[in-house]
DNA sequence: CTGAAAGCGCTTACAG
DNA sequence: CTGAAAGCGCTTACAG
């Protein structure tokens, strides 16, 4: 294991030359002792290590992207990536990641456990935070003193530098689009609606679109329950039992909304005709499903890429202040309403 | 940030009796003491710098988890978790890494790249690597001096450990469920079978499962290309043209499976009537198309689980030679056979 | 442009 | 059971 010592005494000078030559502060070296140092560290096939450079200087090359326990599935199973959002994100948090030169490391939080520590121990640069709540940003997040950048996270405090959606613009528009088309009994389906999160402003688009045409909103025509498949399937037995109250479903994730459609045709009911069903998400998985799902798409790589961006934006420090960055949301007409 | 030396100060003891509370080297260190440092560590929200540590004993709690650019899709978009497997494993691997106390590094590796120098820069303790091929083994992986665990990976070679499924077995019950429900003209769509991995070794199952019942195989009854939904689309445009040729298809992965559904029935042709469909795999997007997908299911989530034990076991020295783990498949009887 | 040396926070023989 | 000290591989003022 090469180390820099060992250069160092091949190439005749000193560890300070060879740290400088690595670091490319070539200002620093004569390009005579630089050709020389270079061709020692290959011939030597040198790699860097970060650990001893990290416990110097303090920082790695590592980016932590957490995904806070409470908004994925059961904690003890372990399949909370069912929701193909989550590694389509993942998978473009790395591309962009390692594009920059930046390590990823993935984990799974709990409530019990403090990000910071993690933080401290590896002297990681920068923090990814998915849907965390308000709460979690004072125990699970408190105490971070690297860059953190928030993905899909609504809260007050203007500290946070945070990517998100157009989620309420988006609500709007799945409602708009369903009134547009001649819908009149429109429900919707989310996750919980207390907790500030996308569910709650996609929730307040549904219910702005809805006041604004001069249509009346029921709280029996809110579903709330855990974001999952079988969800959808459960909303639609209930649905079942009240057929004549609805015409069109405004559903907040397009992995329930599928759910929602499939527990519908089950339960004898036709979709689109007797009920359509608009999503959010645009997953492709809304591709798969019969009828096809119509839904409001969000750029799921952008968002990978943009968080990534901003986060290297600030460990640069090209970025001043609080960053808040909103990505568009766009209708992808499918089969699913008509 | 708390360090050793400051807990050292603060309990009145050595930096070294420190380091053995920590370490939980208890024989070496009296009740007392142990107790006064534990309080003390306590108080001091103090956190070990594994940096420090990993430089000294040149192991650190890193494990990388690997996947070859070459298996995924296009590897300039960022796409390739199109297929829900990627994500149901890496959940997986993380869930069961975090339980033993490990941290997972998340890298996509190009041909170009090799991880040796990854492993040398974080004096990472042990990789996982999914479905290398086998000149990536002496080129990607070469070097790799700590433990290393491959998933569905097929080579000759006997130094390396490895978690496949029953992927022959799984083929020829797949091909044999065919058979077995009256079916006569069955094709099979794979990935490259040249290549030695799942795809060959289920196309293996296949032509067994054909032989051993007297039925002919022609090379026109095979379909290769990359293995994505729209392939499933193609192919079944091609079938379309060669109908009578065909009364069922075996294909090798879920994704295609159901792409290929959906092609046929655009093609005005019946899934199961005129044509069965039995996937592999198992994912859950199986349940969402129409009909819903019959399939042969291999466990993701043991899969994950089984690769962080051998490599656990690996690093503790708990198991001896080369260990070969094969996983079992089920058949999942849905509606796109009848 | 270059070098000698201290020090980042740990672990670990060695000595008592 | 405990301590003093060396050293892992780097970076970085400081001095020349």
């Amino acid at each position: 294991m090469a180390s820099i010592t060992e250069i160092a005494k091949r190439a005749n000078v000193s560890t300070m030359t060879v740290s400088n030559v690595i670091n490319k502060k070539y200002q620093k070296v004569s390009s005579s002792t630089r050709e020389r140092v270079e061709k020692v560290i290959e011939e030597m096939n040198y790699v860097p290590n970060l650990s001893a450079r990290s416990l110097k200087s303090n920082n790695s090359k590592i980016i932590v992207f957490a995904i806070p326990q409470t908004i994925v599935d059961d904690p003890n199973k372990d399949s909370a990536f069912t929701n193909p959002f989550y590694g389509e994100l993942i998978n473009s948090i790395e591309f962009h990641l390692r594009e920059k030169g930046y390590y990823l490391m993935f984990r799974f939080v709990n409530d019990d456990e403090r990000l910071s520590s993690m933080v401290k121990t590896w002297s990681v640069d920068g923090v990814i935070v998915l849907g965390a709540l308000e709460k979690e940003l004072s125990t699970i997040f408190a105490d971070i003193h690297v860059p953190l950048i928030l993905i899909d996270t609504y809260i007050d405090s203007p500290e946070y530098d945070c990517i998100t959606t157009e989620d309420e613009a988006g609500g709007r528009m799945a409602t708009e689009y369903l009134l547009d088309h001649g819908y009149r009994k429109l429900g919707m389906v989310a996750s919980s609606i207390g907790e500030t999160g996308v569910a709650q402003k996609r929730y307040q688009g549904y219910r702005d679109a809805l006041a604004s045409r001069g249509m009346r909103f029921e709280e029996s025509m809110l579903f709330e329950g855990f974001p999952s498949y079988e969800f959808g399937i459960e909303v639609a037995s209930r649905i079942a039992k009240r057929k004549d109250e609805f015409d069109a479903m405004f559903v907040y994730s397009d992995l329930v909304a599928i759910g929602l459609i499939n527990g519908l045709k089950n339960q004898g009911i036709r979709v689109p005709q007797d009920i359509a069903v608009i999503g959010f998400d645009g997953l492709f998985i809304g591709e798969l499903c019969e009828p096809r799902l119509t839904t409001i798409k969000q750029d799921i790589g952008a968002k990978g890429q943009k968080a990534v961006e901003l986060l290297v934006r600030k460990l640069n420090r090209d970025s001043e202040g609080v960053e808040n960055i909103v990505l568009p949301v766009t209708i992808v007409e499918r089969d699913s309403v008509v």
